[in-house]
DNA sequence: CCTACGATCTGCT
DNA sequence: GCAGATCGTAGGG
């Protein structure tokens, strides 16, 4: 509950820049209090998404629907979805209302709540596999297609910066996954994770 | 209404 | 390495 850094403000993620948010986001802590229980992460990898000329983005060119709604929010907002029917997977809303960019978290380091996200994945040790991709970070911190549209900025989901600086030689930048649908625009080097790091998705 | 498919993960071979 | 899981979403008739 008592956050142990500081809270990313609103402009953090009103930044008209997705790319540049998605590599700042690299080091910050994303934590979670579900049910009054506490568990956090170091975000170790993530992907930029564009609402404008990114054939990748689920509000590709102006492309509103049920589910883009909360995309076109106001930057700081959780965007949360439900890709091939299992698994939950996790956004931050950037950029001010209208203009839908975003963020897929898709890896964290656990640093708090270690036995409750181990619970929530069913495993006994704490080894990358309990957080390493966007569907199991999510079941770890307990994230569910019900947070979609959560304000980051309140009491169920936050971003903290703990301090954990991160050196732009310390970022590696390449092709996102699982977007081949996407054609050119799935050549741009959008994903970024932190290197020397067990802590990123397999592909 | 109907159909195809997905910003993935797991377990089995 | 590969198939199955599992259901909401988007697009077409």
């Amino acid at each position: 509950m008592h956050s142990q850094g500081k809270i990313l403000p609103q402009q953090f993620y009103e930044l008209d820049d997705v790319v540049a948010v998605s590599r700042r986001l690299l080091g910050k802590v994303l934590c979670t209090n579900i049910r009054g229980q506490t568990s956090a992460g170091v975000i170790t990898e993530t992907e930029a998404y564009c609402g404008r000329n990114d054939k990748a983005c689920h509000a590709n060119d102006g492309l509103r629907t049920a589910r883009t709604e909360t995309m076109y929010g106001p930057g700081g907002r959780a965007y949360v979805y439900l890709c091939y029917g299992i698994h939950h997977l996790f956004n931050v809303v950037t950029n001010r209302e209208g203009l839908a960019d975003a963020v897929l978290i898709r890896s964290v380091r656990p640093v708090e709540g270690h036995s409750l996200m181990l619970e929530r994945r069913s495993r006994d040790a704490l080894t990358p596999v309990v957080s390493n991709g966007p569907g199991k970070l999510t079941q770890a911190l307990g994230i569910t297609t019900g947070d979609d549209g959560v304000n980051l900025l309140g009491e169920r989901i936050w971003i903290e910066d703990r301090g954990h600086s991160v050196a732009a030689a310390d970022i590696i930048a390449s092709p996102r996954i699982g977007v081949d649908y996407a054609g050119n625009h799935a050549l741009r080097p959008w994903r970024f994770y932190l290197k020397d790091t067990p802590w990123v998705s397999q592909q």
